[in-house]
DNA sequence: CAAAAATAGTTAGACGGCTTAGTATTTAGA
DNA sequence: TCTAAATACTAAGCCGTCTAACTATTTTTG
């Protein structure tokens, strides 16, 4: 092993910080942050979904989800409502306003995409996320 | 283009999660957080770099290092003094505690490598550093 | 059935990262 | 020379993320 700057690690840092910066600047333009355009994403595909089901799916902690959706519930891009039968849980739904957002939205991950994978062939498309794909399992795996 | 959890764009933000939480682990048991531990390797460089050198090399802004060492200074981590020839320049140091602390980092990042190229023969270790680095320049690129 | 345990969310506060605005200080230019 | 511009750093405050501690509710269980 030689220098750490070129290990697969810090290229997977410095890469995902680049992909951050591209996304968030077109995030910007619909009022967004980072992260946000996934919760309108799942819930598009499910509406009234609990926010544990939120964390769960999104890979993140009850309290990301809690300050998120708190910050998008102030701009009316998601609205809170209490499940009837179990008054702890708390249902997230899409609003009018969000809904309209997540046509451009998903237009505005399809071109960062583009952008990403600019010049790589379709097999070395398909190789490096079976390659990243068993990255992650590695880094899931509890063993050293 | 199908769904977004399976563009590389988000396999890459899910797999630099996955390596941040493996590295903070490690990272806390010597009193480090996660990006502290560079800016060492980087001291070890060259003892004595300017907080704009050091910005400029890690790829992060000049408040990130500010804050991040006025943490590392309070708990004697580097050491910060003047330039005798520009008053508006702080030169950075390693203290003999942190000197003392870059083996043992080094070998910590070795050890996540190993755990996240696990199971990659080496052809696709090179390729997949290609890959990202390819996909590195098509982010930083300021054309669409 | 009542007490203990599990579950769902929130709050507080830490970290890395950023932008914007501000302070010194140094350099360049009229 | 004296002012204007550039440079180095800091402060404040936002974001996502996390952990730890807390409240309220529901479920389990003795």
């Amino acid at each position: 092993m030689q220098k750490v700057s070129e290990y697969v690690g810090y290229l997977l840092v410095q890469v995902t910080k680049a992909h951050r910066k591209v996304a968030e600047t077109g995030l910007h333009d619909f009022g967004l942050y980072v992260g946000q355009e996934l919760i309108l994403f799942r819930l598009e595909e499910q509406d009234g979904m609990t926010q544990s089901d939120l964390a769960d799916v999104l890979c993140v902690e009850a309290p990301t989800v809690t300050k998120g959706l708190q910050r998008m519930e102030a701009v009316g891009m998601i609205e809170r409502r209490q499940d009837p039968s179990d008054a702890r849980v708390s249902r997230v739904y899409l609003t009018p306003k969000s809904r309209q957002l997540i046509e451009p939205l998903r237009e505005l991950w399809a071109e960062v995409e583009q952008k990403t994978i600019k010049g790589l062939s379709e097999p070395e498309v398909m190789l490096l996320q079976r390659l990243l794909l068993q990255i992650l399992e590695n880094l899931s795996d509890d063993k050293v």
